[in-house]
DNA sequence: ACCTGAACACCGTTCAAGT
DNA sequence: ACCTGAACACCGTTCAAGT
């Protein structure tokens, strides 16, 4: 509940004595906010409220609202395990990676078309997870011109996941359609019998299927 | 290069003796605006002016930008090729479909977080697509409840394919820092060695892997 | 019922003025 | 250099007035 986090006193106009803000604190504030009110409420004022500023004091700190996200990005990145690659076989260290990583955006869908988009220079720490990754396919004898198709195949299907994970539970009731799709209507009572998250199963069962195909093709062989 | 639809002489306010809109009309000039400029400059003022009428107008027949992006989105949807189910085997049918669903959101991209969580029952269209899908499953032996985590893992895929679709070619460029990730790089060399286009070759890389590794899991017998 | 035109409540962003 | 406050150029949407 933290409107605004300094600024007992209204500030004047004019360069105030100490700096205000900065990029860590603007991020900082950021991220707390997504969390109490989420993707639709952020805007450029809010933020500035929060920060107990004005909204175009920001842009002297920030080019845009977009390299602003480009930062959110780039923290969010933290979250995804690829330290796994170096200690792990790599069937294991895909999954628990993927499942990091899914999580994650999950949390922060709205950046997912910007990160697909987005050239991995800008975002250093994409560019280490790449290489972990990477290295995780290189020991494990895959094949090297088959590894990037790889990752980004699993990226592909991580974000579509990540999205998937942010539908309304009941997305699938056929509503007025109901008694008119039989074979589809089957299968949904079916999954529903298991008790499981439909989103939950879809990622899992995606997950291993997407993974066991790609070593199942492109491995020169298992060490491990 | 149609600016202007109808309308060579400007309209008084009032109603209009014949009606200047409806449903179809609306859409299509949407589809065809969308085609020409893009979905940066697709706006109600945009639409409206195409359709020589002043953008209030619009809101006697659909009542938010939202229903206009569904009722774009049935549209789209009918370029989806599920027709594949009924005469092809299982594998091949999934490998066309998927192509065509795909590719027809690559053109359509920003529909795609709107999609992940609308509910099906908004769209008849989509789930005429999911009964004939599901029906493949059905016919090819497939365990009932693992159908529809199957079609969802698919389809989470398939959104994220069609995100890295519209990524620039250069995205994977390591910039600055070139030099600093071997296994990655090397990777990197080995893919653009092949001369195939990046997005395209995860695509294939991992639709047939995710395909693959569903049927080899959840099938009960290929009678195919 | 269905149009126009003015108006509303926002956006992100720019910029002169101030220290 | 770095803030404020006013202003700009948009958005989507509402609504009274008109036929």
């Amino acid at each position: 509940m933290s409107e605004e986090v300094a600024a007992p006193t209204r500030r004047r106009a004019g360069r105030p004595r100490g700096m205000v803000l900065d990029r860590e604190l603007i991020a900082r504030a950021a991220l707390t906010l997504l969390a109490e009110r989420g993707y639709s409420s952020f805007t450029m004022s809010a933020l500035a409220k929060s920060l107990g500023v004005s909204p175009s004091a920001l842009y002297n700190h920030v080019k845009s609202k977009q390299e602003l996200m480009q930062w959110i990005q780039e923290i969010v990145m933290d979250g995804v395990d690829s330290t796994v690659f170096a200690t792990l076989p790599l069937t294991e260290a895909l999954f628990i990676w993927a499942r990091t990583y899914r999580d994650v955006f999950a949390e922060h869908a709205p950046l997912i078309p910007l990160i697909a988009v987005l050239p991995v220079s800008d975002s250093p720490r994409t560019l280490e997870m790449y290489e972990a990754v990477a290295a995780g396919f290189s020991r494990a004898g895959y094949s090297a011109e088959s590894t990037v198709p790889a990752i980004v195949a699993l990226e592909s299907f991580i974000f579509g996941s990540a999205l998937d994970a942010t539908a309304p539970l009941d997305i699938f009731d056929p509503g007025q359609y109901a008694g008119r799709l039989p074979e589809f209507e089957g299968a949904l009572a079916a999954q529903r019998a298991t008790g499981l998250n439909s989103a939950d199963a879809a990622f899992l069962t995606g997950l291993r299927a997407i993974i066991s195909g790609l070593l199942a093709t492109g491995a020169a062989d298992f060490p491990e």
